[in-house]
DNA sequence: AGGCTATGTTGACACTGTCAAGATAAAACG
DNA sequence: CGTTTTATCTTGACAGTGTCAACATAGCCT
């Protein structure tokens, strides 16, 4: 029953919700989110999300779940290219990483904010979603080590947190607008993987 | 009158609520500051503040204004030990970085974070303690550059913003517990700092 | 048919930031 | 000195928020 419209029940108020925040999100930005304003956006009553959700932060997690699942396949998507070198596909995936950031402030505001993630709030269904996707990071991470771009000597764990960090701060900085602006994207992604290459052109 | 205790004026009511404020702040975290605590813990009524703080974004800047100057004295104080190798300074300083993050979780996620630079609400306030503080931050790499700790044919802007960025990933990801915990901090600054300097002891 | 469960509703509570209007003290000025 | 201006503080009010409790409805299972 995907489209009853008027009936008591809704039918699929939790796709709803998800939707009607994810499209509100990336408008508005995750502070102006509500619940009530969402309830209805869906046309339903203010409690009505609580038979769906725990509470606020497990819809944001919901949310931030989808968002990993998409930068997941992203990712791996931009690894597997065999057609590349090596070389290419890290730098690629820089530019990915804060090409996606730059495009979806929100959505990574929300991803890799602290909303979901402080005080153990992260929904167990969250952190399935999730640590993948950081697992992933280090096995490219180990991957990038075999073919020589990275330091070999290092613990891949590490290292991982290391360059995804540089990543990640980046990312923070220009969604943030702390003393970068985004005019500059390309040229500090290629600053960044010359870098961690070693390589300077 | 700095000691005016049940007058109707306070006396010096805007210290007290940045005094107040700041406490509160490293106890419970920025989420659970609010003006009306604020005000009741100043022993003045809920609206008091808004004759010293155009709003509550205005009072969070002058906390975070405090911390700035705080840090970037600390700052100088590390980068001006001239008994010591600019090598062991830029470690020095890179374990003091994260290190303040680390300590001050709070305090950095104020500094640092969305609630004050998004949308322009920064008060010029702010901006006349943060610039600086920045702008040091590359007058360093600039200086690590020319003794050979970086490399010297990339702008000295954006590789600050691309080190800095590191530093600022790698403290998110401490502080919001995403995929790091502090047992390992220091094994990441050390793989930070020898990613950079591109000296594998 | 009857009951269980999922889902939705209204009412209520304790918060929040912020504005408007009035009260009071201190400082400035004649 | 008195008066007026200004800075500060107060109460009242409003529109929001998340969330709980109690109740209503609809669909499904036996």
């Amino acid at each position: 029953m995907a489209n009853a419209v008027q009936s008591y029940h809704h039918g699929d108020l939790r796709s709803a919700l998800i939707e009607a925040a994810t499209a509100r999100l990336s408008e508005h930005g995750v502070d102006s989110l509500s619940l009530r304003k969402l309830a209805e956006d869906a046309g339903v009553s203010r409690t009505a999300p609580y038979h769906h959700f725990k509470d606020k932060s497990a819809l944001l997690s919901a949310i931030a779940a989808k968002g990993f699942s998409d930068w997941h396949t992203a990712a791996k998507r931009i690894f597997d290219q065999e057609n590349k070198t090596p070389q290419v596909r890290f730098r690629e995936f820089v530019h990915e990483y804060i090409g996606y950031a730059a495009d979806n402030p929100e959505m990574y505001e929300l991803m890799f904010g602290r909303t979901i993630w402080q005080n153990q709030a992260a929904t167990s269904d969250l952190k399935e979603v999730a640590f993948p996707c950081f697992q992933f990071q280090v096995t490219m991470t180990r991957y990038w080590q075999e073919k020589g771009l990275l330091p070999n000597n290092q613990d891949a764990l590490r290292l991982a947190q290391v360059t995804w960090g540089t990543l990640h701060g980046i990312a923070r900085l220009l969604i943030d607008g702390i003393y970068a602006d985004s005019s500059h994207i390309k040229e500090m992604c290629d600053c960044a993987a010359d870098l961690f290459m070693q390589k300077q052109p």
